[in-house]
DNA sequence: CTGCATCCGGTTGGATACTG
DNA sequence: CAGTATCCAACCGGATGCAG
């Protein structure tokens, strides 16, 4: 591989997955398929409503999540993975494999 | 793919990655193999030697890369990406090609 | 040449309270 | 239920000056 650092496009897809919580809630929509916003707060503890709310506005912004809201009473909204949101997989599952043993590593340099 | 989101270890990638010219550097050494800070700095003309010094000495303590003192006056250190840093050159590449389709896309949907 | 210290503005994320 | 509004602390990155 020889990407030109100056056409670097690394950037654009990691503008992306950045925010504290993209990946977790990227990975729950990807596992689980559509959710209420109820559900993924539900599923995501530690998470405020004000940050998934914002998070889950980014990512739609970028078409990578669809959201649709069922005019009712109560409010009922669901998100879910995008065709284009779908095409992010690849990069979140080499990420997470990485990430795997990157810990496992750091967990036996600590250990020597 | 069904990565279990409560064991995400994408974050641990991400984090590595996160920088405003970690990504621009880590292809610079890809790219060109061992580099001095003086080259590095020359390549990449709008990052300031502090930021320049600090991704770098983030990337080293990630063992992404490695930094050789040469012990004489005026200094001299090299850095290059390490062994380990280059398992990473698969997701670097695949965020590459996924960034720059994504801005193709944004273009396309600007001109519609 | 390489790198550190200081200061400073902007952004990010969290706590909390309020709303249709 | 699904948000919005406000306030605030922490972090990040940039400018500049100094040093071995």
């Amino acid at each position: 591989m020889k990407i030109e650092p100056e056409l670097c496009r690394v950037e654009d897809a990691l503008g992306i997955l950045v925010g504290k919580w993209k990946p977790i809630i990227l990975l729950h929509l990807l596992k689980e398929g559509t959710q209420r916003f109820s559900e993924l707060k539900r599923s995501i503890p530690d998470i405020t409503q004000k940050m998934l709310t914002k998070q889950l506005r980014e990512l739609e912004d970028e078409d990578i999540i669809e959201r649709v809201v069922y005019p009712q009473v109560p409010p009922k909204v669901e998100y879910s993975i995008s065709e284009y949101g779908k095409s992010l997989e690849p990069i979140l599952a080499a990420m997470h494999e990485w990430g795997t043993k990157h810990t496992l590593r750091k967990a036996e340099k600590l250990r020597s």
